[in-house]
DNA sequence: TTTTTATAATAGTAATACTATTATTTTAAA
DNA sequence: TTTAAAATAATAGTATTACTATTATAAAAA
């Protein structure tokens, strides 16, 4: 029966082109590409990962990595992509049975304060962690001098569908409120930064002593909410 | 007059010992290292800034800027405390005279969506500069596998003392408020994040086409007292 | 079976991030 | 004023990183 039901809940995520040499997806070596990085960027922090320790890692080469990825920045930008498309995925799972906007956005908010109940099967990809490095990396992904360029080859549209697609229940939900798009890239921002700080500059955040998901969630709730009131 | 205005005004910002292996303020060489790595990392984004390209453009040599400070990142460390211990002088010296806790709030969120108005002498360092580095280097400075190790070091003391004390004001503003330092870092970051994806990745935004500041500052007005309203 | 094509490994290079040692300048003591 | 000590900076390295050109091997097609 589970057997069934990871089937029919299994998630393909369809990736741009752009973010890759090769597509990782479709062999082995490009799998275990994926599958390791994700664990060693967890493991050491971008900074500290190399294409070279992957390959020793997986018993691979240097060289063989570049060919799937034009470089580890490109390879973070591919995982951090895959990660929002998944949120998405979820998204659209959890609030397509849900008549008004409040529901769908009190869902939104849930989904991104308590993250990663293993609840699809994606083969080789450990969600959880891709949360992670999502969390602690996934700002580098576009804090760079090349943003704008790897904007218009449309790495970062995955980020942009979703924030686009909140902004829009947002709109749906407060049609007065003026700035959807802004407030949903801060609650997609903040959903990550609140948790950082939460776990390692607890100072920053009001629920730092006893690590709170919950509260964390009322913060994003109240934060979103009080915004809309009519 | 401008002379006599400008010695008063003049600010000194005192920083952590850990921030450096030898005070870089305290010698010619040193003072140069911070003007122009603000200026280099500007320029080139600080993935590709390097000490030797410094070294070069300073006319001087690695293993020298290696004895202000242990690596780049640290030199990072540094310029971003710098930046938060401005302006927090900036939010001292503009609201002291300001009664009621809405008023300073107000001015503080002025502050940070109307930025960079020249009006403390900083002899070497470029401020301007200095806060763009701080919008796109920022984050990379505790986004590390290292941050807890770093904190106890003291190392963000000064964006945790600016965030402390506006958090101070919203708890003074309304006492019933239940998450004053969480708000206060959202604002903090978001005053810088809104700003990057204004002029980067204008779609995350409402104030993208017009790039304007203005409306940047209505956004974070009305999250801030949207959710402090009575 | 042979040829083509896809894929991966070998063997490099230039640049980066440092460090140990030596040289020079400044300061202080004799 | 001279000499010794201390502070400071430069030289000359190394190991690692980020990448590339070329060669080898395996799979697919002719």
């Amino acid at each position: 029966m589970s057997e069934i039901r990871k089937m029919e809940l299994a998630v393909q995520i369809k990736m741009n082109e752009k973010l890759f040499l090769r597509n990782p997806e479709l062999s082995e070596l490009g799998r275990n590409i994926i599958k390791y990085s994700v664990v060693m960027i967890r493991e050491k922090g971008f900074e500290d990962f190399t294409f070279k320790k992957l390959a020793q890692r997986i018993g691979t080469t240097e060289a063989s990595i570049y060919r799937y990825f034009e470089n580890k920045h490109r390879l973070l930008i591919y995982i951090v992509a895959w990660y929002w498309s998944y949120l998405e995925y979820k998204v659209v799972f959890y609030t397509q049975n849900l008549a008004n906007p409040e529901n769908r956005l009190k869902k939104i908010i849930e989904l991104l304060a308590k993250p990663v109940t293993d609840d699809f099967s994606t083969d080789y990809i450990d969600e959880k962690l891709v949360y992670e490095v999502a969390v602690w990396e996934g700002s580098k992904a576009y804090l760079t001098k090349h943003v704008s360029k790897d904007n218009k080859d449309r790495l970062f549209k995955p980020y942009k569908d979703l924030c686009g697609r909140i902004a829009n229940i947002i709109a749906e939900f407060n049609p007065r409120y003026k700035f959807p798009r802004s407030l949903s890239s801060t609650l997609l921002e903040m959903a990550h930064y609140q948790r950082f700080f939460m776990n390692n500059l607890p100072s920053l955040t009001d629920f730092g002593e006893d690590k709170s998901e919950e509260r964390l969630y009322q913060f994003l709730y109240q934060l979103v909410f009080d915004s809309l009131k009519k």
